[in-house]
DNA sequence: CGCGACGTTGATTTGCCTCAACGATTGTGG
DNA sequence: CCACAATCGTTGAGGCAAATCAACGTCGCG
């Protein structure tokens, strides 16, 4: 059931069988349907997504009433509001399924007993996090360095099958304008 | 000598004082003058850094040959960059003090012994890179759902006190405005 | 079928940038 | 220790990238 965790973590660090059955005795396989909520803002967030199958995002409401998306998780990553999870604090984003959903559920209550148990673990998120701390910091220089329409033109060339899954109001929003500029930006492009 | 170093690791996990002398003897103890450079674009980033006094930014060139800040790090905070680190890549980035930094360096080459040695550290770092995750979320949920003046005002009044270390247009930059903008703002503050 | 969600297009507005010129402050070599 | 340059901050005029607003087409689904 939880291959395509236990795949992953391998490629990463050594883990027997037997560390494997104690990860899956900790763990819970759930499947989301469409836009199926795994947090929703101002709950506090009790656990780590793994993601097996489909897609999610992470988004807030601004003061204005719009969605912004703050990032999307598809198969083999992560996703969760460590702020959230860490502080036990309310949190300030939804995480909602964008396609049908299957994650392995990885509760904060659990975590610090699996680590005992399974020491390579505690390795094996330190490197994730280092990942995904790299990719957020990545995120934030193109923010910074490009206009929108570059932001569009990368990451569509970047992952131009991705672009394909969310619809395109989400992706405006991750990539930091409205619906209708991403409309002129494609509407350039077939010209 | 790594005194503050030690504090902080023992903010989050227990270590021992024998535990302690063998960090002690995998880092090294580095002092810097201001504006001198940890690292530079283009050169692979080899340690992983901790401000014991002093204030760095890590930063980035544009193509319009502009400095973008990309993050600050002060005392008890750890700078580098991962994605150099980890890929063994040329880095996108420069880090530099900005004011005489002193810092405790822990060399790439020497983690995994470390790890090995003293385990304890490897939960430390998953920790400290877990704020670290949050915060680069924070701030682009900042970025995202404020504007220049707001994040101004957020800012400032979050860390009165940084605000008064660095450079205006540092802070403007890392803000994500010019330096011309934050003048405006200030101007129109004090009326 | 009909309704709601999604995408498109055009007109207008705006937050912030760019450029330029000018004070203030810092630091450095003579 | 002063003179002068370089760095940093301020102010104003003009411009632009992208937002906002509004209206309309279209598709999928209950």
């Amino acid at each position: 059931m939880l291959s395509s965790l236990i795949t992953h973590i391998r490629r990463f660090v050594p883990l027997t069988d037997e560390e494997a059955a104690v990860l899956e005795q900790f763990t819970e396989v759930r499947e989301l349907k469409k836009k199926a909520f795994l947090l929703k803002e101002k709950q506090v967030c009790t656990a780590n997504y793994f993601i097996m199958k489909g897609c999610c995002r992470s988004y807030f409401v601004t003061e204005k009433d719009t969605e912004q998306v703050h990032l999307f998780a598809i198969e083999n990553w992560w996703i969760t509001d460590y702020h959230s999870l860490e502080g036990r604090t309310p949190s300030q984003f939804f995480i909602q399924a964008v396609e049908p959903v299957t994650v392995a559920v990885l509760p904060r209550a659990a975590q610090d007993e699996l680590f005992r148990q399974v020491p390579q673990l505690e390795k094996y998120f330190r490197i994730v996090l280092e990942k995904a701390l790299a990719a957020a910091h990545l995120r934030v220089k193109y923010l910074f360095s490009q206009s929108g329409e570059e932001r569009y033109e990368h990451f569509s060339t970047a992952f131009p099958d991705f672009v394909q899954r969310v619809p395109q109001y989400m992706l405006a929003s991750y990539l930091g304008f409205t619906p209708e500029f991403l409309s002129k930006i494609r509407a350039k492009r077939i010209s």
